[in-house]
DNA sequence: TGAGTGATTGACT
DNA sequence: GTCAATCACTCAT
């Protein structure tokens, strides 16, 4: 299992060792688990992330200590989940793009009224809808309690990195994270 | 107080 | 491939 001092690490480490962690999210209808494949890291120097402009309501959570949810809605229907990372202080987290579902599968077809596993959570606002997050989830502990993360092989993982997808500043960067050959990333 | 934009998705041509 | 849906947030009046 891991534990809280894993998240105090750069943020774009922290993006590529979450790749093939499971995560798993406990709600009064049942449990839902999935391994990690594809991440993004966003950080306060970085134009296109929420803290880019300091720190505000919405994004305070960011700026507080690492290891927990940040969760934010956008396009007027769409949530997304990340999880904060660096020490208290710096406005930085890992968005969660896509998870390889492992546990609760018929729970996420029942919420994304899909059958095809594929289509359960291969976005960040599929995967949100899939595991049942919502804004009640905002400042969540991602190690314990509702979320339980738990360490993965990544040993024979092969590890890709590109630029991050949907933004319009700092495209640059190749700070979007995936695992080669899942069947389950975005897109 | 108001216009413009967005870390997206799903439906349609 | 293109496009609408729909609202919180930011920045400019």
């Amino acid at each position: 299992m891991i534990s809280k001092a894993f998240f105090n690490q750069s943020v774009v480490e922290l993006a590529k060792n979450l790749l093939g962690c499971e995560l798993i999210h406990l709600t009064a209808e049942g449990l839902t688990a999935g391994r990690i494949v594809e991440t993004e890291a966003y950080h306060q120097t970085d134009a296109a992330s929420h803290s880019f402009r300091g720190k505000t309501t919405r994004t305070e959570v960011m700026f507080g200590p690492p290891g927990h949810v940040y969760v934010y809605f956008t396009y007027g229907m769409h949530w997304c989940f990340n999880i904060t990372a660096e020490r208290e202080g710096i406005g930085a987290a890992v968005l969660i793009r896509a998870l390889e579902p492992t546990q609760g599968i018929d729970l996420m077809k029942q919420r994304r009224h899909k059958d095809n596993i594929n289509d359960l959570c291969s976005g960040p606002s599929k995967l949100v809808q899939a595991m049942g997050i919502t804004k009640d989830d905002y400042g969540k502990a991602a190690f314990k309690g509702q979320f339980q993360l738990k360490s993965g092989t990544t040993d024979r993982l092969q590890v890709c990195s590109g630029p991050r997808i949907g933004i319009s500043q700092a495209k640059d960067k190749k700070w979007r994270f995936w695992l080669k050959d899942s069947a389950f990333v975005s897109r």
